[in-house]
DNA sequence: TTGAAAGCGCTAACAG
DNA sequence: CTGTTAGCGCTTTCAA
């Protein structure tokens, strides 16, 4: 018992397989009465349009790639889904690839689904822009968080909500943070450093920059350990997971977070809410990036002249939460710059020791 | 410039299509001379073989599909790894559906992706047996997570990590543990509640049972105030997102984890390490359970014998962190029955009120 | 509006 | 071992 084909439906159906298909892919040019009919036969028979045939000789596959260079990266939970439903919305499959990090990895998932998909997704590519023009050549790409010249891509408000940061940092008489810095090769990551550089210099703050370190809470202890070497009263850290490493490394060292260094990561990402203390992190519409990603995807298959050439920016916002306080002005100075200091060590030491600058 | 065709490579390398055909996919059946020239000429013309049309002849597409309730569940994170992971590497492509735990989105999307792939991992799926029962028909279908007549699946060995659980509580000399339960659709749900009745009677614990709630963090949350009504030392959760909103819960309302109530979850999440106080938590081999899972799809798909019936089920272990401790003899009674009791006024309602069983 | 016929690119017999 | 010949199921001219 296999699946009925257009030409079982076109014979109980009385009419010829073109019209069938027609019938399917074309129902204006179809008399109203026949069309009926046909779709009627076709559901009794329980007919399905076989999409292999149809991607055979229309080369119309619906389908498009979402690409993402870690799944465990809790970034991207809401922006797959942003982007699957609007793909299904939309009437197409999304495959999903996890390159793992992985330059290779990522290209062997480009090379094998390549001519399967429609389109493509490119969320933390891992290639360099080259790379990406080159294969943006071959099928519609929209790159995620990171601006490649001459391929339209999605991205989020980094200075706005760099500058929010900086100001709540201000605001809580802090004079000096330190950027966390992530990954090297990431778009993101210079842009966040830029964005605090720049809005430092108008907010009369100072900035130290210590990393680069992996984007993960592995990284942050480690960055913890790097941080006690020259410490700052504030920090913004690359993005949530090494908020969270840093805090945890901070704290194993016996600093108290917000007492004694308050933290700022990026991307508002669910442990984010979790973890003690709160911690307050610069927010991205995550779910509206995928979304948006994949409309746009969808306007240039379909036709569309690839927008003005500039990214689309989606907004950002600072959510406040326990990992950001007022400085304490009696812990100003760096007293705990030996590293392996323990817990009550370090209380001892900063207690004792007035702020010196 | 269009992608050269196998006639393209046939014409320039002097051979018929069908040789050129039988070159890339039955290298035996070919003259290792005339095969390494046409890879040649392949390669100069960067020729890549349709797999449209490839699956069109011969109705196989290596597509395979991997059907998740929630991709914002961190549970599915290493399991899609797992999977991805042992696709890739059998050449295969994995379409990834995010059915945000509706039945409805989950019908459409096997409906959708049904003809296109070659089998059905079903994680976490919302459908009932029957409904699954019925893809299985059509194509190989693969469930995770669940026990279903007739259908082959891969489960964890949740008897014994619940059993283990209940003899590290019973260890702390906990002797009432409450289950807080999850979905109650849920196979897992079930499953876990039972192995816990049935290890305490062994061990000698009462049990109790509340829920269902959602499995979430918010679930937990709520789950709280419930278990306020009627307090246990210990408990078991459902899953860690539960058992985390759980002890948030507990310790808005005064009560602390573990000094008051032991607190149990299951899948250690990535979470689950992050929060105050570590959470002690069955594990599950993540990884290996989505890899295991594709690599019995594809066995089938390549025509093995659907195993022994038998669920394959990998194994499951206690990791102890910081959510249990052994059960403060003072503070056996369930002083707090009151709802919305405040920190401190629980406090002091329990220390002051010494155990009366 | 409908039918007939020719592919889409590849694979699978079947001969040679 | 290789060439020839039919299709896979659907869409798309081109006529009628």
């Amino acid at each position: 018992m296999t699946q009925p084909t257009i030409y079982d439906v076109a014979r109980a159906a009385g009419v010829a397989p073109s019209t069938v298909s027609r019938a399917f892919s074309r129902p204006g040019r179809v008399n109203a009465n026949t069309a009926e009919r046909i779709r009627q036969v076709a559901a009794e028979l329980g007919y399905r349009t076989n999409p292999m045939a149809r991607a055979l000789s229309t080369s119309r596959t619906s389908m498009i790639a979402l690409i993402i260079s870690d799944i465990t990266n809790p970034f991207f939970f809401e922006i797959i889904r942003g982007a699957q439903n609007a793909a299904a919305e939309a009437g197409y499959t999304m495959l999903l690839t996890d390159t793992q990090e992985s330059d290779r990895l990522e290209r062997e998932a480009l090379e094998r689904s390549l001519p399967t998909i429609e389109g493509i997704v490119l969320a933390g590519s891992r290639m360099p822009d080259s790379a990406i023009r080159m294969t943006a050549k071959q099928k519609p790409v929209i790159v995620l968080n990171r601006a490649v010249a001459d391929v339209p891509s999605v991205v989020t408000d980094i200075p706005r909500g760099v500058r929010r940061a900086a100001e709540h940092l201000g605001g809580l008489l802090h004079e000096t943070v330190t950027y966390v810095a992530g990954p090297e090769a990431s778009w993101t990551d210079g842009m966040r450093w830029r964005s605090l550089r720049e809005a430092s210099t108008e907010l009369n703050l100072k900035v130290r920059r210590i990393g680069p370190f992996p984007p993960t809470v592995e990284g942050g202890v480690r960055a913890a350990t790097e941080l006690a070497a020259h410490p700052t009263s504030a920090v913004l850290a690359y993005n949530d997971q090494l908020a969270i490493g840093l805090i945890r490394g901070l704290r194993a060292m016996g600093a108290a977070v917000p007492g004694d260094i308050s933290v700022i990561g990026f991307d508002n990402i669910f442990a984010a809410d979790l973890v003690t203390p709160g911690l307050t992190t610069v927010s991205a519409p995550l779910r509206a990036m995928g979304a948006t990603a994949v409309k746009h995807l969808l306007a240039i298959i379909a036709g569309a002249r690839a927008g003005s050439g500039r990214p689309v920016v989606l907004p950002t916002r600072l959510v406040v939460r326990d990992s950001t306080a007022q400085r304490s002005r009696k812990r100003t100075s760096p007293a705990w710059g030996t590293t392996k200091v323990s817990g009550s060590a370090w209380k001892a030491a900063t207690s004792t020791s007035p702020g010196s600058r």
